[in-house]
DNA sequence: AATGAATGAGAGTTCATTCAT
DNA sequence: GATGAATGAACTCTCATTCAT
């Protein structure tokens, strides 16, 4: 992101600060060998290759394999949730339909923001080691939007869980569809807007009309 | 196919028959071993053990090791869809509220109706290999689906491929979750009914509502 | 054994041969790579190489490194064990004095017929894997030598136990040095002199003397 | 040793007594790590730990890991052939039978003072780097023994070389068994007495009765 | 002088694939 | 056509050793 307004000495800095952020390096690495080659063809040495390090460095942060894609796939998806939480907290006490655009986008925009590891990860998340780390995170996403859900000015739900749980998982298909047939922005903004008036309609239609509270308060 | 009518040849007929069978064995074979060990425990001799033959009949039907798993994705989701396109051709010329219903039960049972195959094989189908028959069959039942929304009695699309897109992979996050936490069938059956909520409400908003045709035609 | 009488077809023969004696091709293979680099440098690549075969077929009959190694010592301590059982057996009934020379001579030919193989080996028996190997071998040697010694003619032991266990455990020190040293056979044979001697004055005198047996039966 | 009288130069020698005192610490790690996991599991960096402090330091005292085994080999035997030398200098001149209780005593006796340690070592002796140690080792023993034996009060012996050499190695089997099935101290003393026994049996038949000497002198 | 992170050669083991029987 | 032993490339992981700090 910063230009290259000083092109003297970003020799050692970065040494030091790789020292430090070596584990970050070897999960980015990670995802770009899962990008050429899939699952199948990610080895550990090819990870470390690419990390610009060596096997025995990336076995120090990780005990094995299994954990090193357990650990990007997890950084990856935290990031996913935080946005989605960060939506959620945004949305407190807004209509059901202000709820399902903010929540839609958010999931999207992270999506598409880290595009190439969505993408890489895919693979990983359906494998046992990470069933559990998505599992994990989608109770995250469920929570929020279950509180958020809770605050809705105009709606009430009986069923929030059930709710909440669609909400976090209706997503889903149809960005990784999105992401795996690398469709143009303009396809992913469309989807975008047809999954928004879907969630909207699907609050609207599902809650029940909160109208009382909203005047005598 | 032919019916064993001239007794001189009833040496290829049967051949036949138990090499399309033993491609069959074979291939459930595959779900089961990827049903205990995921995978990554799937290995070529494993599978035909299972299947009761051995490696080198295995290799007689499929060239390698990707190509057996993409058969089996293949078997599964070609299961999938023509439950969906036959869903689809029932549900032509009905109102879209029902065909969000028709739609629903038909992917949603199909899925748990082979659940072991379809909780086995997802990590297949995230594979590079997978990902290819996936798309396919994802077009596929995309296409039906937009057959029969043009076909709906009370709403017309304009935007056909979008919507049809949506319907066709929205479901598939929610299914995917359920059959990762080996959820009960009530919580199933509550769970699909919220889809056709949704979808339903979708659907409804989605498109503008058809009112001449209907009453002069 | 069969000396090269006819030259013409050796080939096809052994090859099968071999296929049923692979596992004895690998352990005298897994001896020779002993002798030549000890145990540090022993590999199952290295072993299998010099066997002849690949790895995978290594594999293929023993489950592990450690129990090839367990395997080849078992193989060796059997063959010495089956001779110092026989010496045993022959000497029965006979004098103390010509049971200490009998037994003497079985285990130091033993050991020095297969001489290769008792260097190399020593190593794989002080391991922890070996060690229960030895401990079970030297257990059945020392009850063969129990037995034997109670049909001493002219002595009787009223500590059989302690009296095989130093038997079967007091010549494993010398000849080991012995084969270390690469003593020649000259200083084998007076030293296995000596040993003979030093069991057969130990036997005479811890043992009681049986007179009145001998004489009236 | 010296004390530190001038404290202008309190510098190196504690600098020394601590290298000393390193050296030291590690050599007793190196047994203890022995001691749980075996020769196998043995790795510098545990054993660095083990002594508390670092590989670096570690290899600023041993070159190499199997300098470090054959050291801490050689600093069990060197203990273990001292008492035998010992016992040799105090046995001198006596009769053939003190000779043998008092060498079998010191032998018995050193190895199992140390018990830890001769168990751990045995590996290490039979590997290649630890055979030429117990060459040595035994060299020096058994010259202690010849020298002995040669003041022997009773007899004379003419094969001086060959009784020193079996005396010298005949107990290490009985002893090396006993230490790996963690006999107890009754059953050790047992077998020591036993070993008293044979050896004293073996000098005196082997040996050529000497009386001129005694009475005159 | 001490440290311990980094290196990478090399070990054990697996498994897709072939092919003689 | 069926079999499954044989192959060996490739993988994961370890550890002796070095060297910048």
């Amino acid at each position: 992101m910063a230009p290259a307004a000083t092109p003297s000495k970003p020799r050692k800095t970065p040494v030091q600060a790789r020292s430090i952020n070596t584990v970050e390096v070897i999960l980015q690495a990670c995802v770009q060998v899962l990008l050429d080659g899939g699952l199948a063809r990610l080895t550990t040495t090819r990870v470390a290759q690419r990390a610009g390090t060596s096997v025995g460095s990336l076995y120090q942060y990780f005990p094995d394999k299994q954990s090193l894609l357990a650990a990007a796939l997890e950084r990856h998806l935290t990031q996913v949730i935080a946005a989605v939480e960060g939506a959620c907290a945004r949305a407190k006490g807004k209509t059901a339909a202000a709820m399902a655009a903010t929540v839609v986008d958010a999931f999207v925009s992270a999506k598409f923001v880290d595009h190439p590891a969505s993408r890489a990860l895919y693979a990983v998340a359906a494998e046992v080691s990470g069933a559990l780390v998505v599992e994990q995170m989608t109770q995250r996403s469920q929570r929020a939007l279950c509180d958020m859900l809770a605050t809705a000015s105009d709606r009430t739900y009986s069923n929030l869980a059930e709710v909440g749980f669609v909400l976090s998982t209706a997503a889903v298909g149809p960005v990784q569809a999105l992401l795996a047939s690398n469709a143009s922005l303009k396809s992913v903004r469309a989807i975008q807007q047809q999954l928004t008036l879907m969630m909207c309609a699907y609050l609207k239609t599902t809650g029940t009309t909160r109208r009382a509270a909203k005047r005598r308060t």
